[in-house]
DNA sequence: AGTATATGTTCGGTGTTTAGACAAAATCAC
DNA sequence: GTGATTTTGTCTAAACACCGAACATATACT
């Protein structure tokens, strides 16, 4: 039950009605194709003369194309099969990362185009967009045959302004407020399109064509490396709020006596479960305090910790398992905030999920408030998955199957 | 940027758009009654026509009517004046809390209609669902003139399964799973929607009438008394999630080594922050250990608190301003979480605001991680208005108006 | 009394869904 | 091979909605 906003609403014209049911009409192409405009009438419970009015407007304008006669399942005339056209377009997805920088060329349905490219990352932003305009036009011509470039949809780990040019924070990046969109727009010659990290991985998840994904309800993205990051979807839409900055649980407390975050605060989930955490606490040290940190410098990774910990290193597996269990508890946190449809977790730590997944799952079952609750679907992503690539990605490549505002 | 769900879409019909726009003018009259068909053609940006057309189908329905010719501004033909049409039908609000139960009835626009009565909860469901039955017959026959009552809305102190049938735990009452919509609306003949009472009040500031109250973006209520609830509107429509136990913030930690909650945890918000908590701080003891809960029973209440620490009572104070600095505190999860345009607190505590505010405000920005977060809205809804039982109300008189499911 | 102006209604025009008929294409039965 | 059957896709008329403009009505100003 949603109320209308007196003082913002938009009034059905006369194409509004054409106007819905076209992006239903390619969203559902984008979801089942091959389709044929009869299947698409049965799907949408409308004529096939509907179907085949708003199919010939798709095509019209390019955004499908007819691909060849389908099979026919019993007897009876041959369907002509509808695709989503990406056969002119490209995008381009950015993925900044502390340590290294990742590119990634796909099509408009997000399928990858080539393999994924990195180089390591320049911390002077100016630096990075010289750099990152002239690896993604050298991409660019690489795969020259696959079209012109709809966009570059660009994941930094950091807050966004609302208006989507700047990045306000990126602590990992030592960045406070620069610009980042306009200056390698202008570089490249093609739109360019910022987002938080953890918000480019909800919303990877939410445009998925993977037809295992389920995406209705609400669901939490969780990405867990230096820091904790994380994207809420609700009702199909990112969550933004007022500044931009929603959805950060990273920075909830376990405990306002804990640890010092690298938020400023004290006890954040973040500082309990990020890898810098673990790592610190298989160190036996406070990473926060000020003095060398050659914990972050040190060839030592988390990734070396889950190893260890796999051959069977008590130390290793005793960092592990109380990470674990904070990541349970924060969960926790999360479901009785948003109680999802499901959560899905990213970052090195999923490498390690048989290991942790049950301990995980009591100290989430501990602090909910229902026992629903601690039954809430967790879903992990690989890394090889790229989730920010692909969020990057979607950031260009899913406006055009938006559904349009209405009411 | 909403994604349409393709296994769960509506898609346009004939009369969509004409559904669409009886909403948005039934909602304009709603919310800048008295108003004319002219005036809602130019709010709207249609053509007087429609307007006049629109206008016709809700007389037809009466949903509205025409009142009196109001005054021309200059010259020309006067407007006839459009109001919502209650005359005839009333709604019923009850709000059962742990000590009182209360009962209101409105029109359709929420207005009041006669004084609150209550009286004493019975915690025994059946006990209470047939006091509750006789009374709100007796009070529809005091108010006979008002005409039919369309329906009943309960505002109550636990979670509500999500059909909105039971009442899961409601941990004042000492209810689990107990069966109180069916039951109370076969005694009393009219249909009866129940809905917790956070969730209640989130709903009355997002459905008020009131002018001065922007409802646009996500907003979140958050009610203090025994126990700490919340209820989150992102939207314009309320956060329910998977169980319909969504927005439980009063149960995220500020500790998870603090004290015993409620609800089986430790170091909930709830146990920081609810009046239980801040008398138990004011008597030095841990109102959580079983024994003789004399707290609770005795007659030193909140208010009295309230009223020492006015009064200059130093231990009073300190208690209050604990409690405050706490409020603080968990306000900047919700904030760092939600990122709303505004927050609501209701609650005894909020008769001490002025005492409060600035410790509320101190903490809140210790711990928001943006500046701008730290300065979000913060509104106190006083006991007089009602906003529980407001909320209850709401649950039957705003489904009339709510927007159109589309695409 | 005449003119100007605002409100509300009416009517033809255009765009969209709805319902159904029809042509095209493929399979099955004989 | 031929005709019946079935499925796909197109087309047309009807119903319904917004769009635009003209028209009647009512009020105030000159």
């Amino acid at each position: 039950m949603r109320k209308i906003n007196p003082h913002d609403f938009k009034v059905a014209r006369r194409g509004t009605s054409r106007e819905i049911n076209r992006q239903i009409a390619l969203n559902l192409v984008r979801a089942h194709q091959p389709i044929s405009r009869a299947d698409l009438a049965l799907l949408m419970n409308v004529r096939r003369g509907v179907a085949s009015l708003l199919v010939s407007e798709l095509l019209d304008e390019g955004l499908i194309f007819e691909g060849a006669l389908g099979e026919a399942v019993g007897r009876g005339r041959r369907p002509t099969f509808l695709y989503i056209d990406s056969r002119q377009r490209c995008v381009v997805g950015v993925d900044i990362r502390a340590s290294r920088t990742y590119i990634l060329v796909t099509d408009l349905m997000g399928r990858q185009l080539g393999a994924v490219s990195s180089f390591q990352t320049n911390k002077d932003v100016e630096v990075l967009t010289q750099e990152l305009a002239r690896r993604i036009k050298q991409v660019l011509a690489d795969y020259k045959d696959v079209g012109a470039c709809a966009g570059i949809g660009v994941a930094v780990p950091g807050m966004v302004d609302p208006a989507g040019g700047r990045v306000l924070h990126a602590p990992t990046l030592g960045w406070r407020d620069v610009s980042l969109r306009d200056p390698l727009a202008a570089a490249i010659g093609i739109p360019v399109h910022i987002e938080n990290s953890a918000k480019a991985c909800a919303l990877a998840q939410l445009w998925t064509t993977r037809r295992d994904v389920i995406t209705a309800g609400h669901s939490v993205f969780v990405s867990i490396s230096d820091g904790v990051g994380t994207g809420v979807v609700v009702n199909g839409e990112l969550m933004r709020g007022r500044h931009n900055t929603a959805g950060e649980f990273g920075h909830v407390p376990l405990s306002i006596d804990g640890p010092r975050c690298s938020c400023g605060a004290t006890g954040c989930w973040e500082s309990y479960v990020s890898n810098i955490a673990t790592l610190s606490r298989y160190f036996g040290r406070d990473l926060s305090e000020p003095g060398p940190r050659d914990i972050e410098t040190s060839t030592f990774t988390i990734e070396d910790l889950i190893a260890r910990a796999r051959a069977g290193d008590a130390k290793s597996l005793g960092a592990l398992n109380s990470t674990a269990r904070y990541l349970g508890l924060g969960l926790a946190s999360i479901v009785n905030a948003i109680d999802p449809a499901r959560i899905y977790i990213g970052g090195e730590i999923t490498t390690a999920w048989s290991l942790i997944e049950p301990i995980v799952r009591n100290a989430l079952r501990e602090r909910t408030l229902t026992e629903f609750g601690g039954t809430t679907e967790i879903h992990v992503v690989p890394a090889e998955e790229h989730p920010r690539l692909r969020g990057a990605v979607a950031l260009i490549a899913a406006p055009a199957f938006a559904a349009p505002m209405v009411a």
